[in-house]
DNA sequence: GCTTTCTATGCAACTAGTTGCATAGACAAG
DNA sequence: CTTGTCTATGCAACTAGTTGCATAGAAAGC
């Protein structure tokens, strides 16, 4: 399960509690692993009982006490075993490119509006990636030299640009076909 | 569920049975949407004793019968609705970015065979989307003026050839990071 | 005749992921 | 002093997807 690596990784990263690693999976590593809180707690509860977690309960002032989570010896060994093995290449799971080809047994003009909102979604993405990267890495703020940590996280960043960045000139095209479907052949 | 309507979706472009089908995912719709045989005939008798889906047996010679299923009046309704109403912009799940992340706590150059790998997998993907272009859309046997379904068609197969051309390039840009890591911090 | 390959369909058991709901501490606004 | 928001954790029920196995007709190769 890819998720209990993802978890991994960012708690090597950082130690944190579940409602944390929920917030990352909403950014940062989120982008390229998506996860709900039930399942991540559930997840950490079943990963602490197999021992690749260790748990410590945080008192915090002007909040609830949280169960702050990090990696045991056991997980980083399970990490490193799963780096060092093959995956598949991923598949694309993409309904609007299902829809796209369902359009045309319906109305393509319909569309329109779906496409737009997605286009919006992906270049807002898209600007949030390039503010992050001018932070962290290409920034006047940003470390002078990077170590091997900010390297590799930083070539995962410029994947998820290159990910949008394509969307939303492949979003675009869509988008004109759409149109000139609708000027040649207006299917009511 | 987004199986459902892709299954609708090929099905309408062609009936066919579960075998057909299982084929159908494994390149063409396949290229945006993944499902196994075992998913596929569970969903199949499903839509079937809901009345989206006609079967009708069919005897072949040389080969076992087959079910050939194709849409019902009902079917067509429910994709149409689908198609009307907003989905959510995909979330990716890339198991390779994990890894690549994960790299900071083990060895980077453990990595490049893995890397490697993929680059080889995406390579093939992008020439086999391109050949496909060339025979279905752009060559000179492909039907001269495409109607609204191979275009639509088309701009997704150019959405496959963007992705697979985005990531050749992504993962090309990983490898030099891994061997500059591997350059200037020879981690044991 | 035996094995392999391709076509064709399916069950059972499991793992992963989603949805809806519930609880509770702490603070801020009205 | 109630309502809303943010932090924090969790259960139960469900849906989706995977893995392993099983069967069987028909052709091709040996």
């Amino acid at each position: 399960m890819a998720l209990e690596h993802a978890i991994l990784v960012s708690l090597l990263e950082k130690p944190g509690s579940g409602y944390e690693l929920a917030r990352r999976f909403d950014r940062s590593i989120g982008y390229f692993w998506t996860a709900t809180h039930q399942q991540i707690y559930r997840v950490l509860k079943r990963m602490e009982s197999e021992g690749v977690l260790d748990v410590r309960e945080v008192p915090q002032q002007g909040r609830p006490d949280k169960k702050e989570y990090s990696v045991a010896a056991p997980g980083r060994a399970a990490l490193s075993g799963w780096l060092h093995e093959p995956i598949e290449p991923e598949s694309l799971r993409h309904d609007l490119a299902v829809k796209i080809r369902g359009a045309a047994f319906d109305d393509p003009a319909a569309l329109v509006d779906e496409v737009e909102r997605h286009l919006e979604v992906h270049r807002a993405r898209l600007a949030h990636y390039l503010s992050g990267e001018l932070r962290d890495f290409t920034g006047p703020d940003a470390p002078a030299p990077l170590d091997a940590g900010q390297e590799l996280q930083h070539v995962v960043l410029r994947g998820g640009i290159a990910y949008e960045r394509m969307t939303v000139a492949w979003l675009d095209d869509v988008l004109a076909t759409l149109h000139t479907l609708g000027r040649t052949s207006p299917s009511a």
